[in-house]
DNA sequence: CGTTGTTAATTGAACGTTCAATAAAAAGAT
DNA sequence: ATCTTTTTATTGAACGTTCAATTAACAACG
């Protein structure tokens, strides 16, 4: 028998290498050659742990998906009280986790939202996680205001906080996640203070 | 002597075509054969004009944040008053204007914000637009506001409108103009109100 | 008014490069 | 000894660039 426990071991190494690459490259450069040497590995070993190279992607992008929705789990399970404010901040703190922030990250995230405009495989995953973004804050915004205002208030929060990820990863010392975090938090105080705020977004400013 | 006022109609013609092209199949896959064809020219023509494929994306790159900015141009100069918001009411109008939110515009914007992450030419000029609409953004609240809110406000408001682009250009139907300009000018009102908010604030929920 | 020379515009095929994928050999662990 | 893991070399396709040849518009001249 040959060696036990190595896939998982490797499928990590070429999942953090395939970051690594494009965030130091970009996604048009990030070539199975470049990859691999970033692993330390030889080019064979991809299409045999992942079939060839759009394996590899798409499953570089679920990782990224699977560690934001860890980042928000951990964060709601802590949750003290179960307020909208307390639950929405939750979700604007995992998407601004350190996991999350860090340079090869948000490019490597960037990389494949623009991609997977022409590539239906990473179109499919980057839309259930869109999707279950956005019926989380519809539903905790619902709580405190009409279903209609709900929507927009969770189309804008959304849009707010993917704004400042596009923004960070331009950046080029990555992005400022404190900074971000309180411009994201002021959105959300605002609209939660715009149809019958609670105290909490009055007095709640600091969160940290 | 050949063909005259040819040269303005041929890059016209093959900017277009290379921002159909990105539309259709994505940066990646915007071949200059792909695109020659497009413009229904020869791909040797590419060479000629713009000195090979890099320079034709630079050049449409540069069309697009030209039209960007006479789109908030056109509409600051129609302005009836110079309040604040007003003023930065003509930005969210300009950049949801007609003809930055076409499919084929909004997906090169993005397609090239990305790419920009690792070229410096391109870097070069998201970075002017980029601090020209800060700035702008800034001075305008900050006749409302102290400097450092004022600030804040402007990254959160750019924030918003990279963010509402972002995902505009992901749904297959395109960006929906209307929607975006409401959820923009809502998060517009929400800052302007926090810091002393003028009566246009309050009454103006209108503006189109 | 027609002819001719000049010159830019345009084509399309050839070239060298680069990439992902593949297969067969080699290494290593049980 | 056997099966998995890993490497290496090779393949074929696709890319951008280049350039010699061709086309067509214009001006000058007869």
């Amino acid at each position: 028998m040959p060696k036990v426990g190595i896939e998982p071991i490797r499928r990590r190494q070429l999942i953090n290498a395939t970051m690594g690459a494009i965030d130091e490259a970009g996604l048009a450069d990030a070539t199975i050659v470049r990859i691999a040497r970033r692993a330390g590995v030889s080019t064979g070993i991809i299409s045999h742990y992942f079939g060839g190279k759009d394996g590899l992607l798409e499953a570089t992008m679920r990782q990224i998906l699977t560690d934001l929705g860890n980042a928000v789990g951990e964060r709601r399970r802590r949750l003290a009280d179960d307020s909208p404010r307390a639950c929405i901040g939750a979700v604007i703190e995992g998407n601004f986790d350190r996991t999350q922030v860090t340079g090869p990250a948000a490019k490597t995230w960037l990389a494949f939202w623009t991609s997977s405009m022409h590539k239906p495989a990473l179109a499919r995953l980057q839309n259930v996680n869109d999707r279950r973004l956005y019926a989380n804050l519809c539903f905790h915004f619902s709580r405190v205001m009409p279903r209609a205002q709900a929507r927009d208030a969770a189309r804008g929060l959304a849009a707010m906080i993917d704004g400042l990820w596009l923004r960070g990863a331009l950046t080029p010392d990555g992005l400022d996640a404190e900074s971000a975090r309180r411009l994201a938090f002021a959105c959300l105080d605002q609209l939660l203070a715009q149809h019958g705020g609670t105290p909490a977004a009055a007095t709640g400013e600091t969160h940290g």
